[in-house]
DNA sequence: TATGAATGAGCATTCATTCAT
DNA sequence: AATGAATGAATGCTCATTCAT
């Protein structure tokens, strides 16, 4: 793999960044390259393909893309004392990151709703980091027995739907509701 | 609209069940309507346009289909005296479906993730009822004060949550785990 | 795999026959389903991919199909008493068929030189076929010694020379000089 | 025309070589300038473009650059007392230049096999020399009576199998036999 | 009602070629 | 002379939908 010039590189993020647009905008299953190019102001949408591989490694490239910033995002943010704090600010880190990047959001969670993201398991490493918080916090004393993995699912789930109704519904509402409900849900 | 023969009926159900089984098992994005067909035994594509408008309709049609099975079976199972059994009796119920009609409620969930269903609002009446009976339960005293409409997002995605994830995860430790979190975290 | 119904039948057929016409008349790698549509006066490439799998099922009836009639032409005119008399038989054969499906023969050529036909060995049975012959006519004392696999690459390569020139030769001179050239080169 | 330099000259030979065992590798119809220019080690399809007016020049000029280097091979070990004795230096010098470049012959007849090589006749002299030479020997009574333009296809269909079968047949034996058949089939 | 053949728009992708640098 | 980015036409193929029977 030879490294890429410049060029090469803003090319392929403007069209990283188009297709995170599409995605948002359309359903996952109207994306097409044509409205990608479209949205990126392309000329053809062999221009896609001239600069990745196939469909699936653009798909693979959005979701690797919008992931580490995520994770650069919510991590920058953590660090806290206890697990409790730990917790909250991951939760305010998340919502955070949709206040300023709804689009990537959006795009995201429909990729791994639809698409067999060929990413060798990064997909999991959100639920795996919450499921090892939580249990750090029960033995710890701060957090109450439950099953870390299903409270896991349960926090990434409610995150997921402020996310999709985040077109709806007010923000700071819901950061605040969320941290009080995942306080309450898991305190000891 | 004329009304509907017997037989027009029973094809139109047949064809209602191969979509829910074809978008459990495929992506919605990989449903065809000659995946369809082949589900549903007919010996062609055209039969489905024969008997529904265009994709759009048909898809409209399982969504309230499952949505009405869904809803009806848990009225069945609700009609508890206070607002907290209420909530309880839901999740359970909710459960207890996803136990049997697994492929109906993945369908439900992908149509709803992907497709701009044109359903009038009914797809919003889950949430509205929910949304109803944890302000209920607020004026009741029962649960403490928070958003209704938030709430009920964070409700409604949690056991959305259990249903993507429903092949790996235990149902039994789920429901128990649900049924735990939200009265923790909506109870006064 | 289910009966094709006539009109099917009779679809294939016209498609493979244009297919044939196509690739005789334009060369094999700018054969194309849109020339192969326009020849067959289909109003869309999309038919031949409704009729057949893909390219490469089109390209391996058409190969099956002008093999087939190629050996039953050939078969129907052969069954003489001695070795020589069936080669002498084979050529003449060969000259016929020629003669009446020139088009039909250079398509199979070209595809037997350009494509990976996926026939189970079918297309070799030509050569093996002619080897054997060679072989009993020389057990038999009809034919000196030679190498009978390398003398059938000899004969079938003639017969292949006459084909591909056929548009400038006269193909009376030809069969009587492949006659004479063959009998001089293999009799004892 | 402009005289080429000799830097030109040497990265038209060095495409010309990839061009060649392109051809000879992948299929006529799968050689591309992507292909070529990796094979070559060229960083860019364009420089093809530039060094060649179009991709019929490239090919008009690889089938040249063969027959050329062919006919200089042949031509050097040819030239012998009788006609006989020179119809075997070719057939022999054939197969020596097999043995040498298979490669090239190859690429050669798939050339000739599948494109309009547009050379004004150039190709067809290899028919013409040999077509020729046949004629002579048979004015001073070395061949016996045939059409000597027939003979000529004969011959050199044989090569040609030869060639294409070269892969899988040993050319000791090859030679060996083609040298016997063809002087069986013309001595007067 | 049901069939299956037909349609034509749409898809991702490859290609030879052009062009600014 | 060389690069690599860009172009747009062409490819095989899939799709929902239509239509004659």
């Amino acid at each position: 793999m030879r490294a890429k010039s410049v060029t090469e590189q803003a090319r392929r993020a403007q069209i990283v960044a188009a297709a995170i647009a599409t995605i948002a905008e359309l359903d996952y299953a109207e994306t097409s390259f044509k409205a990608i190019a479209a949205r990126a102001g392309l000329s053809s949408t062999g221009l896609i393909s001239y600069h990745f591989k196939n469909k699936q490694e653009l798909v693979d490239v959005v979701f690797a893309d919008v992931l580490e910033r995520f994770q650069d995002f919510v991590n920058a943010r953590m660090g806290q004392a206890g697990a409790r704090e730990e917790l909250r600010a991951f939760l305010v880190a998340n919502i955070a990151f949709l206040r300023e990047h709804r689009a990537d959001m959006v795009a995201f969670l429909r990729i791994r709703a639809n698409a067999a993201v060929t990413d060798g398991g990064i997909a999991a490493s959100d639920h795996t980091a919450l499921a090892t918080l939580l249990r750090q916090g029960q033995e710890a004393g701060e957090f109450r027995a439950f099953d870390p993995d299903v409270m896991a699912v349960f926090v990434l789930a409610m995150r997921n739907g402020v996310v999709l109704r985040s077109g709806s519904l007010d923000l700071d509402v819901c950061e605040q509701e969320l941290v009080a409900a995942v306080d309450l849900a898991t305190r000891s």
